[in-house]
RNA sequence: GGGGGAAUUCCCGAGUGGCCAAAGGGGACAGACUGUAAAUCUGCUGGCACCGCCUUCGGUGGUUCGAAUCCACCUUCCCCCA
């Protein structure tokens, strides 16, 4: 199977400029592509994962990625796929945010030997000028056109500012300053950056009379078409202080019976075959399918040791038995009890698991605290010390979220 | 530059002097049902020393016994005209 065709299968193409022409490129290892990211946070997401797997498997078939980081571009903000205006981040920030992106980023891709790059845009668009941007640039597009564009148009009721309006225009310099700097024909993004990759394409025509492509990855969403790789708005993030390597197999062992193979395929790197196989099971046997699913993708972006550890952690908790080491757990001293007792909602705030103690009592009042396996009754209920054995008390707060207290 | 409108609790959005910790919806969280899923139903959703008290309605001052609601100024945004 050539790469295209496996990259289709998978479900990953959204749109592309000319198939043959790209299937061509990258079938054969020549394409040197980029992606960019724009450093909005200071770790990347499930999101960008996805891009960075594409990259991967466009590396191994020898194509040569360019690893974009937005020191630039995340100045200006992409307004794509948004309905308000982005908070402006310092200088200080973006470079911060451009670090931990690197950091991240190695693990995935291999750099070593120019066998891909890693470039910062900043390098180029902060020294731009002005008028000799407008000049050699500006007059390449039409304003007509960009408010036509699919990115805007969302914004043309709530307002475009014109900082943002001129994204497409730095991103397309990029592709433009790319494919004249480093022989770069190629762009890849998520599928919300169509319009943003055809400014450059069309730039480079324009300015050069030659041929680049662009391809977009399919956004991953799930059955109710809503974006993956977020739990209530925030993010599930691939930094291990953000979302702990429990939380994120976790996430991916939830996701909806209809999504699961669709992950799997888009995401994991398990052959095609493999997954066909899976397309069969149904009910509750899609279960194995969420933890190979879980599984994977920890260990991916956690390694083995991390991923093992959350599988385990899992079978503790769900499947009983297993072993409570990995908990997250807290360690009580001789100062946090009174009269030799705790109260569940001094445990319940302490270990994080409640944000307030008004949290904590709605909590224990709607029976959703247990100690161990016993439902705490009401807000009044204490431990006493000497019910905290050796290996600690397991204190949960529903059915899946649990903390481990130890006493000195 | 001129004219008009808006800013409400996590989000959307009611509220136009006391009955407002603030309707309704969404989301989140918890309970039931389950397969650590979905759908559905129920509860819950500012804080605390919790039948009471305290802090919230863009910001700062003011009027009033009393303001999210009225006034002044400021900030931000939207719309129309140029």
């Amino acid at each position: 199977m050539t790469l295209f065709d496996e990259l289709k299968a998978r479900g990953l193409i959204a749109q592309m400029t000319d198939e043959e022409h790209i299937k061509e490129l990258i079938n054969n290892g020549k394409a040197t592509f980029y992606i960019g990211f724009d450093c909005t946070a200071d770790s990347l997401t499930a999101g960008h994962f996805m891009a960075l797997t594409l990259m991967k498997r466009l590396q191994m078939a020898g194509n040569k990625p360019i690893a974009l980081i937005g020191g630039g571009t995340t100045m200006i903000g992409d307004p794509s796929g948004r309905t308000d205006m982005r908070k402006m981040l310092s200088m200080e920030d973006i470079n911060h945010n451009a670090e931990c992106f690197k950091r991240q980023m190695e693990r995935f891709i291999d750099f070593s030997d120019g066998k891909a790059l890693m470039i910062n845009n900043a390098d180029w668009l902060l020294k731009l000028n002005y008028v000799d941007l407008l000049r050699e640039v500006g007059a390449c597009f039409s304003v007509n056109n960009m408010l036509r564009a699919e990115c805007y148009k969302q914004r043309m009721e709530k307002g475009l500012s014109f900082l943002e309006f001129n994204y497409m225009i730095m991103q397309s310099y990029d592709f433009y300053y790319l494919f004249k700097n480093y022989n770069c024909n190629f762009q890849f993004g998520g599928d919300d950056q169509w319009s943003n990759m055809l400014g450059g394409t069309e730039l480079i025509r324009r300015k050069l009379g030659q041929d680049a492509h662009a391809m977009t990855i399919t956004l991953l969403t799930d059955s109710h078409g809503k974006k993956m790789g977020k739990t209530a708005g925030n993010a599930v993030w691939l930094d291990p202080n953000k979302t702990s390597p429990f939380d994120f197999y976790q996430y991916w062992r939830n996701v909806g019976d209809e999504d699961v193979l669709k992950c799997i395929r888009m995401l994991t790197f398990l052959p095609i075959e493999q997954i066909d196989e899976m397309g069969s099971w149904e009910g509750s046997k899609l279960n194995e399918a969420k933890e190979i699913l879980a599984y994977e993708l920890t260990q991916m972006v956690h390694g083995k040791k991390e991923a093992d550890k959350a599988q385990e952690a899992a079978k503790a908790l769900f499947a009983g038995g297993g072993s409570t080491e990995n908990m997250p757990s807290t360690e009580l001293s001789e100062a946090d009890f009174t009269d030799g007792v705790i109260s569940v909602i001094d445990l319940l705030t302490k270990s994080g698991l409640c944000a307030t103690r008004s949290d904590a009592r709605r909590l224990t009042d709607q029976g959703g605290c247990f100690v161990g396996d016993f439902k705490v009754p009401d807000f009044r209920y204490t431990v006493k010390k000497s019910e905290f054995g050796p290996d600690g008390l397991i204190l949960k707060k529903g059915k899946k979220t649990y903390h481990k207290f130890l006493v000195k």
